[in-house]
DNA sequence: GCCATCTGTAACAAGATAGGTTACGTGTAT
DNA sequence: ATACACGTAACCTATCTTGTTACAGATGGC
């Protein structure tokens, strides 16, 4: 199974509107994530509808913040793209017959609540704005690629 | 992505081969698991190579228990099938330029490996043979399905 | 009004992976 | 010798994320 990057880019591309760009085009977004932009429009849909971002069609549109990144946590940036699935093994069938199996996808299903229960509360702790300081303590004017490096749109 | 369901089946078969049969075929095993004779010798192939397990080739051949469930945890198992990817979720690339996607990765991972060691932790804690004494709590005298009613091959 | 520039969305292709199937080789007991 | 059962390669299928193409709708500048 491929691993969903959705969770990851979104975080990144937030940082970036923030510390980049005050406004950002799909296609200029899908070029520092290296895709496309519909893969941009189709993820970010899902954050648009929950109020982190908005969108502007027409000249000159784009996508902006629409609050602080201190308003935002991995867990609102998780549930916005659809709360895929955390886990890629568990039981092959969801309601057995078999007691037998009923019984080891109970255990198993212990184990990951557990680790499901831990991953959330640990997305619900920490805010997108926290990950943007680590990156600030990683290295200070750095830029991310060279879609990214000249001054983008005017700000007037 | 469909989940990996190879350790369920496993623990699964494991119990009914300690509980019903001493021994059984791949065939017989894939009509308990709604499989496939080739699936169940692919997936049980590195259960036979950590010891978990024996097969006999050839007339009145088959499967049995190279020792005692409670000597056999979920995390021997786990790794015995090849230590499968348990999270869906994960950064897009391995090692991003963008500082920013590694501030962003480096926290994601913080949390999915706090998640991983809970749950192999809690795999290596939980031995197949609790699994099989919650099964006897839910219903003694309860059969899987009608592959495993008849009494199964003689054992002299 | 007209046109370039954007987003919104549907439809379809590509790539990866677990699982299912067929085929055939090998070992073993009767 | 033969039937039985594992070992394994090869190929197909299903599913899901991602990538791509195509086109409709909205917006601002001329």
């Amino acid at each position: 199974m491929r691993r969903d990057s959705r969770l990851s880019r979104m975080l990144h591309v937030l940082i970036h509107m923030d510390r980049h760009y005050k406004r950002a085009t799909s296609d200029t977004i899908s070029k520092m994530l290296g895709t496309n932009a519909v893969v941009v429009r189709r993820t970010m849909a899902g954050l648009r509808q929950q109020g982190y971002v908005r969108s502007e069609q027409g000249h000159g549109g784009g996508w902006e913040l629409a609050r602080g990144l201190d308003k935002i946590t991995l867990l609102d940036i998780y549930r916005a793209i659809g709360e895929p699935p955390l886990f890629a093994i568990g039981p092959s069938v969801d309601q057995p017959d078999c007691l037998v199996e009923q019984a080891v996808d109970a255990k198993l299903d212990d184990a990951l609540r557990a680790a499901e229960t831990l991953l959330l509360e640990r997305f619900r702790s920490v805010t997108v704005a926290e990950i943007a300081a680590d990156f600030d303590r990683r290295l200070p004017g750095h830029q991310c690629n060279a879609h990214w490096e000249h001054p983008g749109p005017p700000e007037i």
